[in-house]
DNA sequence: ACCTCACTGCTACATTTGTAGCGTGCCACA
DNA sequence: TGTGGCACGCTACAAATGTAGCAGTGAGGT
């Protein structure tokens, strides 16, 4: 679904995602090979006209935000991902990304032990 | 890196990270909406000239791979969606991912466990 | 009321993508 | 050794994408 969409298109869609809804100024401000307002203006309408971006009126112009809820956009780009490059095994997705982060919220670490706990018990009870 | 490409070039890509080295007639038969193998021919080609796959002559025509080893394209692959949907928080990633997986290996269990005593300790020597 | 500015929605156009078809070379085998 | 078949590269072309420029409109200031 996410997967659909072209360079350009992806690129502000992700931006969208990553810093909650925007304005056409701030878009063409963050994006790295500066784009025209035009041009990125441009890119929000397709975007809106495919169904990928909703938007709604603002004191500084329009407002931009994703069509499909963060939840589920998450979801779906961590499963291909798994699917993609870790033959479909979550946990090895998890290891991957332990492995690769350097410094470690305590918090998360104990909610993330906590989690395994959890499955722990979860497939003592219902092994299938 | 990744993201650069467009959507059928990415479908193929993606493709051969999650199969491996493949032929075009096997590329073709594994696309959801059948290619031909012309058309498929034609993306790899591309692909090729732009340097992201690879390819070897084999018994059975030529074989294609991702040019990039897939240990740094999961990496950038991770990277970047942690960046996009989780605030940059590995560990954030890593808790949905666990969260969505229904069933666990006990050995990956194992694993991951091992992974945060690992990040515990180090935290605890240098916590900068 | 008038002028300026910031935003907006078109329209236009060069490039890139997505797909197909054709002619060729190389085996395997009748 | 003639004859299919594959698989390949090349060319062609419609559709999608990436980018820019222009004219209209509404709010705020003077």
């Amino acid at each position: 679904m996410l997967k659909k969409l072209p360079p350009r298109e992806r690129e502000i869609v992700d931006l969208l995602y990553e810093r909650g809804d925007l304005t056409v100024a701030e878009i063409s401000e963050a994006l790295p090979g500066q784009l025209s307002g035009s041009a990125v203006r441009t890119m929000l309408s397709r975007l809106e006209h495919k169904g990928f971006v909703r938007r709604s009126d603002s004191s500084k112009g329009h407002l931009y935000r994703p069509a499909v809820p963060d939840s589920q956009a998450r979801k779906t780009a961590l499963k291909d991902l798994v699917r993609v490059f870790f033959h479909g095994s979550p946990a090895g997705a998890a290891t991957a990304l332990l492995g690769m982060s350097e410094r470690l919220d305590e918090t998360e670490l104990d909610e993330l032990e906590a989690l395994i706990a959890q499955a722990r018990a979860a497939r003592r009870k219902g092994p299938k």
